[in-house]
DNA sequence: TGCCTCGTGGCACAGTCTGCCACTTCCTGT
DNA sequence: ACAGGAAGTGGCAGACTGTGCCACGAGGCA
């Protein structure tokens, strides 16, 4: 069973990344230090530190729970589905997940869209996730990693990415399920 | 005409980053403060923040200039070429004058290898300048920028890092331009 | 030549991130 | 139940990145 500790590990580290978002969303991202989520969390910043090693991190914890859940999705879809159609319908079930979740989604391109050009969208870096997402797609045929599964990878996250960034931007008029569907036809 | 003083800067900041790479190759971009990067090149700490906002943008400068000679290609390509088309023949073009300098890519790619996880590889960070290849693209024929023509950049631009993180790799045997022909077509 | 603009450097300071150590809390085996 | 070990937490000092401000000097222009 979750050992309390670890219970109690994941709980804090959700409540950190929620205290952080409502920060960065009535502020700003660079006007919120991380001395203040600390604070508003309850937790010491040398503790902040051992959840997230950078506070960048804080704001691509979404990309990396949207990572997990296409990984899970793709762990759960049989060998004989071709790699990507299997991507294609992970992506929509995350995607559908997203945009289901209007209010946390809202809020959460609010930041997206203020955050510094720099770093902006990180939500869309799943593309850097590349490589661990390969990894789950070959795992359910035991084939092996090369070029060719990673292309696959980086085409259809790409198309995801393009939609996101419409989705992010407000410039998806009509369905948002039909557009990604639309875009990863395209892609 | 370029004034002196443009030409000095222009000077000042080459120096900065080929004086910055040579560290970082030799020590890793970790072990390396930019301080020091200053006192090899001759600047202050307080200059050095004129020339890049961050010290991560030292590190990228190559995919600034990469995607600079991309949007070059791209502006010398008549409207009569398909989107698609044009940005293959720009990729290919500066790929092979990647691959062309053996010297300069071999320090390059073993900075880039030894440089930290999160931030590793930020000269595939192309996608980041999806939006400006785009217009470079459109512009040529008149268009507008809509999520179509950012799929087609963002296709051929993955395709193009998944080549790049090969080759930085070591992991391209035989000619790396067919590679990425190879590549490109299987987009 | 004499302004005048612009790049540069120095200084102080806010903020991020780390190593180290002490303290508490949870887990494990008896 | 209890002792010992393991793991998480917080405090402290300090290195490093990045910024605002001001003064100085070198290039540009009349």
């Amino acid at each position: 069973m979750d050992g309390l500790r670890e219970r109690k590990r994941a709980d804090s580290r959700a409540r950190v990344v929620d205290v952080a978002f409502g920060l960065f969303a009535e502020r700003g991202y660079d006007e919120v230090t991380v001395a203040e989520v600390c604070t508003a969390a309850g937790i010491a910043p040398r503790t902040f530190f051992r959840y997230f090693p950078t506070k960048d991190d804080v704001l691509t914890e979404p990309a990396r729970v949207l990572a997990d859940r296409v990984q899970a999705e793709l762990a759960a879809t049989p060998a004989r589905v071709s790699d990507t159609a299997a991507l294609h319908a992970a992506l929509l079930v995350v995607g559908a997940e997203l945009v289901a979740d209007d209010q946390r989604a809202a809020g959460l391109f609010r930041v997206l869209r203020q955050a510094p050009a720099a770093r902006a969208h990180p939500l869309m870096r799943l593309g850097d996730r590349e490589r661990v997402v390969a990894a789950a797609l070959v795992d359910r045929t035991g084939g092996t990693v090369d070029w060719r599964v990673r292309l696959t990878v980086a085409r259809s996250t790409a198309a995801f990415r393009v939609w996101l960034d419409d989705l992010v931007d407000g410039a998806v008029e009509g369905d948002p399920m039909a557009h990604l569907r639309e875009v990863l036809d395209a892609s």
